[in-house]
RNA sequence: GCUCAUAUAGCUCAGUCGGUAGAGUACUUCCUUGGUAAGGAAGAGGUCACCGGUUCGAAUCCGGUUAUGAGCUCCA
């Protein structure tokens, strides 16, 4: 006699035992029929369990957020079993749900095409027609065993036989094909529509490379057609604005074949690059930093001493001369510590912020590397802080107030932020790690802001913080880090005199900002779409004579633009203005004067905004101080 | 690094059955001096990524190399 309770807090009173579809038809016909399955006592369930005792139920329809997982699971057997209808001798192996889909590994003689997937997919939607029941069996352990033994299912024996004791052993079927899964999934095949394969790949069984190859097929699943519409829209924004694409439309920069990971800047991509690097230059100077340099390659007695050739050996590229090793760094720290180790340091100096553009270099694998998203020449805004234990909150609080402000000088507002705590292999004494990890805590605390705690996730040599920012896709990227080092400073005899006279060894704070410079403009080139605000363009404006006699006109424009800093192109060719005004449309700068007689003869400038707007004529003067606003908003959104 | 795919003119791409390549665009020259997103004509441009093999003959088929792209944590 089970009395249900339901999300509103109506109960309900059954007689018998009942299933979750009954409740759903005793409450509605329309909740019976959009039903997927439910929630009980905080377990999702299939549609079909049945409810002996009194308990706490919600259903779980097409708009519940449970739903669009239970879709996606069943959306991954409706393709498991259309690859084993369609390829004999396929095996299943696992088919999770991901974010925004899902995907099936299958083991066969060869690998899925893409005119597979086609085949595949088609024979998905006929058995989603066929409107097949879906059936959960509970089976022991030895009969489940013994049943995919018998089909040949290697794979699926070897995950029974890996799931722990107590757990029970599920199967569920539609038609005449069945899968060990724990469930739940949708109550028949029809109410799967919302589908598309997307792509191919291997992966290996388990995640191991010493395991055989698998090939993995990936789908994405909806609960209606326009979220699937709009998923697949948000796709093809993504790819319009990859930043490899764009890169060679706007002639940013390029990567070639001698020299893989390392990026050809061009003259557009420069500008853009040297344009922040100079605005990162006066930030860190008006913060409390001092820059330095320091060199490419040392040889490999210091990266002995770092942990580096013990710890990043495959990573770093070593060069051989005069029979000694030098290693091109792979990290700015080691060097910046022998900075700081020239002359006496007194507690008078702490803290000690030494900053660098760091140019670094590091043998990613092949297989890794990405435009300017992953590359093997990079350089950061790196800085790091010798300071001492009780100067590490006030050091941390500073920097998040900096970052949050070179972020929203970048047009980024929401910065997600993670707290990665001790690890279980670690340097240093607990009593290190508790100062540590209270400090960084107590400093995002301070702010006020939202953070999330990554338990154990922590470098070896102190705990640190990841701050990633959020695209206007939605996506997100890790770019800024402030880590705590207890290890490093010690390693290369770093000290400095304390207020009592005694030796003390220093913490170092590594930080970054924007991360690598060439990630973070592949970000900014992707998050603009080529469109750079005005105090990034690499061409601010281009200037347009309608005919040969106004060129003269154009020059004086021209360098009165220049003279007041900015970067100017003139277009004196003979063409149309229509064909010109396209040309610089299409590439995106920023404004664009149209000078005729008119202009030449009034002193003005006709100005348009890459937009298409008119903006009317005005004096130079007038443009000038526009362009000022404009250049001094940075990126920021509000103002 | 591993798996699969891809590599043709500066760019974007065609190229069927193996018979030494084609479009659009950009580029060059000439005509046109035109007021807010493409004026017209002509011309030039390719060791088909690289190395090897099969063949009378290879962009095309086979093997290798390099680079690029996607993927390689998600437990039934």
């Amino acid at each position: 006699m089970p009395t249900i309770t339901l999300p509103d807090d109506s109960k309900r009173q059954f007689d018998a035992p009942v299933s979750l579809l009954e409740i759903a038809q005793d409450i509605g016909p329309g909740l019976a029929k959009a039903a997927l399955g439910g929630v009980i006592d905080g377990k999702q369930v299939d549609l079909s369990f049945l409810i002996e005792q009194d308990a706490q139920v919600s259903i779980i329809t097409d708009r519940s957020p449970e739903a669009l997982e239970i879709i996606r699971h069943s959306t991954a057997h409706l393709l498991a079993q259309a690859v084993q209808d369609l390829f004999e001798g396929a095996q299943v192996t696992i088919g999770p749900v991901i974010e925004d889909g899902f995907f099936y590994d299958f083991s066969y003689e060869r690998a899925f095409t893409l005119d597979d997937l086609e085949k595949i997919e088609t024979r998905m939607r006929e058995i989603s027609e066929q409107d097949l029941p879906v059936q959960r069996k509970v089976m022991s352990r030895e009969a489940a065993v013994a049943k995919f033994s018998k089909l040949g299912e290697d794979y699926k024996v070897e995950i029974i036989n890996d799931l722990p004791g107590d757990e029970e052993i599920s199967l569920y079927s539609q038609g005449d094909w069945m899968d060990l899964c724990r469930g739940p999934h949708v109550p028949n095949t029809g109410k799967l529509q919302f589908f598309k394969l997307m792509k191919v790949a291997g992966a290996y069984w388990r995640g191991d490379s010493d395991n055989e190859m698998l090939t993995r097929i990936y789908g994405t699943a909806w609960s209606n057609k326009k979220e699937l519409k709009a998923y697949l829209f948000r796709l093809s924004e993504a790819e319009k604005r990859d930043h490899r694409k764009l890169a060679k439309k706007y002639d940013l920069f390029h990567i070639q074949e001698e020299a893989p990971g390392m990026v050809f800047w061009h003259p557009k991509g420069w500008s853009i690059y040297s344009t922040i690097e100079e605005y990162m230059r006066r930030v860190q100077s008006d913060n409390g930093y001092e820059e330095i340099r320091t060199p490419l390659m040392a040889d490999r007695s210091l990266w002995e001493k770092s942990g580096h050739w013990e710890k990043f050996r495959e990573d770093m590229f070593v060069v051989e001369s005069e029979s000694r090793d030098y290693a091109v760094k792979p990290m700015n720290c080691p060097c910046h510590v022998q900075v700081f180790n020239q002359g006496l340091k007194s507690y008078r100096d702490l803290p000690l912020r030494l900053a660098e553009f760091g140019s670094c270099h590091r043998n990613e694998a092949s297989g890794t590397l990405q435009g300017l998203m992953r590359v093997r020449g990079f350089v950061q805004d790196d800085a790091h802080i010798f300071c001492t234990e009780a100067q590490i909150q006030d050091e941390v609080a500073t920097f998040i107030d900096l970052l949050y402000q070179v972020y929203a000088d970048f047009g980024f507002e929401e910065v997600l932020i993670k707290l990665s705590t001790r690890p279980e292999k670690r340097v240093g004494s607990e009593a290190d790690w508790d100062k540590a990890e209270e400090s960084l805590k107590e400093a995002l605390d301070a702010k006020n802001i939202a953070w999330d705690l990554l338990p154990g996730e922590g470098a070896f040599y102190g705990p640190k913080i990841e701050f990633s920012l959020k695209d206007c896709l939605g996506r997100i990227w890790q770019c800024g880090t402030i880590q705590v080092d207890f290890s490093m400073p010690g390693r290369l005899d770093a000290q400095y005199v304390a207020e009592d006279g005694s030796r003390q060894i220093p913490v170092m704070l590594h930080r970054a900002i924007l991360g690598s410079f060439e990630r973070f403009i592949g970000i900014l080139i992707e998050q603009y779409e080529g469109a750079f605000p005005a105090w990034l363009a690499p061409k601010q404006v281009s200037i347009l004579n309608i005919t040969d006699r106004q060129a003269d006109y154009s020059h004086k424009v021209a360098n009165d633009l220049k003279k007041q800093g900015f970067r100017v192109d003139t277009d004196l060719r003979n063409e149309k203005i229509g064909f010109k005004i396209r040309e610089h449309t299409i590439q995106r700068i920023p404004y664009l004067l149209v000078l005729g007689d008119r202009e030449a003869e009034s002193e003005t400038v006709a100005v348009r905004n890459r937009s298409g707007e008119d903006l009317g004529s005005m004096t130079i003067n007038e443009f000038i101080s526009l362009l000022q606003k404009d250049v001094s908003r940075r990126g920021r959104i509000a103002n």
